[in-house]
DNA sequence: ACCTGAACACCGTTCAAGT
DNA sequence: ACCTGAACACCGTTCAAGT
């Protein structure tokens, strides 16, 4: 259809049904069918499905705002955090692509090289700056698959899954949950407020840790 | 083979078999062959592959050590911490498959229960509670595969991983990550070491948020 | 140069048939 | 009660054949 196909398109497609239907939902045939063409002509423009992976992986890795040199170092850490965030809350599939294939291609390596360049550059040791980065990227990349793990299902607002946990637990087993989530029902926050505590939590020490 | 099949062994099985050869390995055929079974039998023990999993969630979790209600809140969340690292250490597979399952198991249930509890207990509201729950287990969850994803597949010793990595850069691109490697080289650490002081981040910093 | 059709070895799952 | 054999609908991938 429409033009001709190319890597790039077919790796886009796959990025949108992994989105849509979830990332055990894209298959070469069904790729295929969305693309009006069948399975073995994706061949023709990917080498196979882990090609396929690996672009997508580098694609959305390519979606995450980058540190730029000029500003504070921890205001670019928590931008760059927040912006990887929201990247994974769009691509739930994403981390756990990401950090089975490692960091190969040309956008994760700068990516990893800009931060390390702007912890080096506020003063971290090379050591301190490497574990302030596992540190991060470990919170960073788990956060959204732990939030989304939380949030059970179909729950359409926050408040309404905090119900749905209540009314799940046997009476009186497992009261400091049931307390929590009665709590979280009177007064519910998303997920980026809740990653942001977090963050807080990991930048506050590591600037102990300059002084 | 020896003794009759049953639900607690075909899911044994299927961790031993995720462990050695890897989650994209564990076939219901492949776990039946190693069994000495058809697949097809299989379905008499276990209701699916869905339900197997279930079931190999729910010993992984009960793998980890649950925080004792007597000892100071800092204490257990870092023994629990180093516990659960410990597991997915040794199940490398076992925090993807948890979390994109939601903690659903009776033992996932009183695991949730008693860390919250724990955090009651040493002053923190019920909102910053379930807060820091998150912070925690987003780290712990995140950090096995973050370091998996960095030491690049075959390496024997860390030492001989950061060289690689060194050779597979191009002169004089990436110069911050070409630093920290050159560093880490020279004094290398252990994925335990690593987890600690992310850990002691997040911990220091909840401890000031209590007075 | 790109696509199709058919094939191959592999999945999970069901079900009648055996013991 | 548990297992087998065969079948079904689905995978990823290859390759000769078409245009």
């Amino acid at each position: 259809m429409r033009d001709t196909l190319n890597r790039e398109r077919v790796v886009r497609a796959a990025m949108d049904l992994a989105d849509e239907r979830g990332i055990e939902s894209l298959t070469m045939r069904e790729l295929g069918r969305r693309l009006g063409v069948e399975a073995a002509s994706l061949y023709n423009h990917v080498a196979g499905k882990d090609d396929l992976l690996d672009g997508m992986a580098d694609l959305v890795v390519a979606e995450i705002d980058l540190p730029s040199y000029g500003v504070d170092w921890k205001e670019a850490m928590r931008r760059r955090a927040v912006s990887a965030r929201e990247v994974f809350s769009r691509h739930p599939w994403a981390a756990g692509l990401i950090d089975s294939r490692g960091p190969s291609g040309p956008c994760s390596l700068s990516y990893v090289d800009r931060v390390l360049g702007t912890l080096l550059q506020a003063g971290f040791s090379p050591g301190i700056a490497a574990n302030a980065f596992l540190a991060l990227d470990s919170y960073i990349y788990g956060f959204e698959r732990q939030w989304s793990s939380l949030s059970l299902g179909a729950a359409v607002d926050t408040t309404e899954a905090a119900e749905e946990v209540l009314a799940a637990i046997p009476q009186g087993a497992y009261p400091s949950l049931a307390c929590v989530a009665t709590d979280y029902a009177a007064k519910p926050y998303g997920d980026a407020a809740a990653f942001d505590f977090g963050l807080g939590l990991i930048l506050a020490s590591l600037e102990r840790l300059l002084e």
